[in-house]
DNA sequence: AAGTAAGACAACCGCAGCCCC
DNA sequence: TGGGGCTGCGGTTGTCTTACT
């Protein structure tokens, strides 16, 4: 015969957990449409869910929340989710911040199942310095080819801020930068392509060249990179060095047109 | 058609930071 | 000032679905 459960079992009797039913949705949402969100734990009860606080909270947030987007992920959110976590790695909910609709549990998903898989097939750790270059280098270019494949294919994708156009490729970005970042991209996006804006946001990634303290990739490795303070005329110098790397370095080109680099089994 | 493996994503857990008493 | 409660974050696990054999 099961022994009487002493006070915490018949607590953790009356929560409970794993998926959340229709009636439960329903409760949870009829409950924050009346009174709001918050008090997560008084919430809960109040609402009448056996459902702890937390679990409140996180099925708020991640699921039943009216702006929460569904569908896959867009090449656009891709390539910031790509290009946010090589800045503040594994920092989900600063990169969600940046991604409306999205949740820092789908982005941290998506990392895990899609980007991570990759770095195994590629027998690189995910957290590694040539991953990080692959990513930079080859999926992220691949990205903005996408990008830019859609948007001359459908000129809806057209992006309009303050009077200024921008990109495909450059709106969800510029969203995405930083305020030091942001008076950068005031003073320059005029003057550079989105190819060579994003070529020398590529050339960040590769290694220093050894003794040579004018590459500008030394200069840029000297830098924080959480913070990139690089300025206007540092950029444009590195997005030029840069082409004139790509011109005199045809792998990348060529291994950019190796199966190894689709975006089949990333997205 | 059934069984199994892999993928996708929802949910839980532990911890840290903050606030209030 | 330290203890308790609440909240948010990141890591991990569980479950459901889909693809494959």
């Amino acid at each position: 015969m099961k022994p009487f459960p002493n006070k915490d079992e018949l607590e953790d009797e009356q929560v409970r957990r794993g998926p959340w039913t229709l009636e439960e949705d329903n409760l949870l949402i009829h409950y924050i449409t009346c009174h709001g969100e918050g008090r997560w734990n008084f919430l809960a009860k109040s609402a009448g869910l056996k459902r702890t606080g937390k679990s409140c909270r996180l099925r708020w947030l991640n699921y039943l929340k009216p702006d929460i987007k569904r569908g896959n992920l867009t090449p656009q959110e891709q390539l910031i989710i790509l290009e946010l976590h090589s800045r503040w790695g594994n920092r989900w909910s600063k990169i969600a911040q940046h991604l409306p609709g999205r949740t820092d549990n789908e982005i941290k998903n998506y990392w895990r199942t899609r980007v991570q898989k990759q770095a195994k097939q590629l027998n690189m750790e995910s957290d590694s310095q040539s991953f990080f270059d692959a990513i930079r280098c080859f999926y992220m270019p691949r990205l903005v080819q996408k990008i830019e494949q859609n948007s001359s294919s459908s000129t809806s994708m057209g992006y309009q801020e303050s009077g200024s156009s921008f990109t495909p490729i450059e709106a969800p970005l510029r969203s995405a930068l930083t305020p030091v970042d942001e008076s950068f991209r005031e003073n320059s996006s005029s003057s550079l392509s989105p190819k060579s804006f994003y070529s020398s946001e590529c050339s960040k990634a590769l290694n220093p060249v050894e003794g040579n303290p004018s590459n500008p990739l030394n200069f840029y490795n000297s830098k924080d990179v959480e913070n990139s303070n690089y300025d206007v005329e540092e950029f444009a110098y590195m997005s030029q060095w840069f082409d004139a790397y790509v011109a005199d370095n045809s792998w990348i080109n060529n291994d950019l047109a190796d199966d190894t680099w689709t975006l089949g089994g990333l997205w």
